[in-house]
DNA sequence: AATAGAATTTAGTGGTATCTAAAAATAATA
DNA sequence: TATTATTTTTAGATACCACTAAATTCTATT
């Protein structure tokens, strides 16, 4: 097994890996609230043990097994969000912070325990893939909704799990996994997007836009489609 | 809050200290699997925290707050094992090994979700009273079945939790808490036990009645209880 | 190409918790 | 009481992972 620190490291690797592309020491450092200096530690202990590929002042890769690792945590985490949400009620802007800390400690037997117990989810509460067992992820082509155009339905395929508040925000007008909504006007200059949800109309601040992440759409063709 | 260290340290310190009375390094560095000077450390390290108090060579002692921090975990522990018992199936000689790990991750929020949802329980699935959050323990006055005489009744009270072999074989006879037996023989010197459980009967070993706490004797006076 | 600025790495430290080996204190026994 | 045996503590080392400060390397701009 390998420490709490290695796992977070492998994780947040996966993730900027995914964001942005190429993962720097400063990213990793600040994804992790870590002193660039103890990234470029641990970054160098995950070499020694092939769990990621370094080229000074270029970047750090995953090695397959440091995927694998990565992936198996982000199972763990998935699973957990979804299982507190829906097994505790724990509401969703909770769950993240609670997975951070249980990711660590599930048992192949618990995982397996929770993951029947769920039905064999593929979805977490924010909409994030749950990666299977043998380490394979479905990739979403959803686009943020803040690339809707006026007129546009979709619906919501995936939000952000990284701020509670956000999450809180969206939460407010119903923006969760699944929902479908129509976008009725969209300020230009990223401004406000005016959004119907079931019956109701709210204002989505572009900051949160950016955050939701919608598919299936319909209607006039959207900028990012193009 | 404490590292998972000292958290481990004051728990183990609790349950010496019930066990035995006298809580000295050597058992300390025994029941945690570490070296006695490692022990030595942490009590120095606890003393100061004003978690214990320790006179050289004469053992130590949880102080107010040092007890309230143990029944914390405690409560974590056993909410946790019965939650794991109930919720997700996990075998009674399973549940201690992961409440170990999760124990030391458990929020105040998902403690009150976990208590609520197994409806305010007292007892784990061992029977071992389950601490209230405000830090009160129900003390047991059960017995060993050891001490019974043949031609008794008693009801299993408690089973001691710490191995997995002994619980898979007590749990074969079906000897779990509140169940009702009789022993119908006892063989002198620590030989072994006949009982009878439902309507089946079982011979137990000695080393496992020691280890089985009953309650609710009726027949012919115990040892014990004169 | 030289240089300023940013990113990264090196060097040295501190905290936590462990270990082994040896010394010291206490308890048990002859 | 003196000696032996046991228990406990001290001393010194290691692993992990963070930090700051300073040096290095790369990048971008003039």
């Amino acid at each position: 097994m390998y420490t709490e620190s290695i796992e977070d490291y492998l994780k947040a690797i996966y993730e900027i890996q995914k964001e942005n592309g190429k993962v720097s020491t400063n990213s990793l450092s600040e994804m992790l609230s870590v002193a660039p200096a103890s990234a470029t530690g641990m970054i160098k202990k995950l070499s020694e043990k092939k769990l990621v590929t370094h080229k000074r002042y270029q970047g750090v890769k995953l090695t397959k097994a440091g995927q694998k690792i990565s992936l198996e945590i982000i199972r763990h985490h998935r699973l957990i969000e979804l299982y507190l949400a829906e097994a505790l009620g724990v509401p969703w802007d909770q769950v993240h912070e609670e997975a951070e800390k249980w990711e660590h400690v599930l048992s192949e037997d618990l995982e397996d325990r929770m993951d029947a117990a769920l039905g064999y989810p593929t979805r977490d509460p924010h909409g994030s893939p749950i990666p299977s067992r043998d380490g394979t992820i479905l990739e979403l082509d959803s686009i943020p909704l803040a690339d809707l155009r006026a007129g546009q339905s979709a619906v919501v395929d995936e939000v952000s799990d990284h701020d509670p508040d956000l999450l809180r925000y969206v939460g407010k007008m119903g923006l969760y996994p699944k929902t479908k909504f129509k976008v009725l006007s969209i300020e230009p200059f990223n401004g406000p997007i005016k959004i119907k949800v079931e019956k109701s109309e709210h204002i989505l601040g572009p900051g949160a836009a950016q955050y939701v992440f919608v598919t299936d759409i319909k209607g006039s063709k959207s900028e990012a489609s193009q």
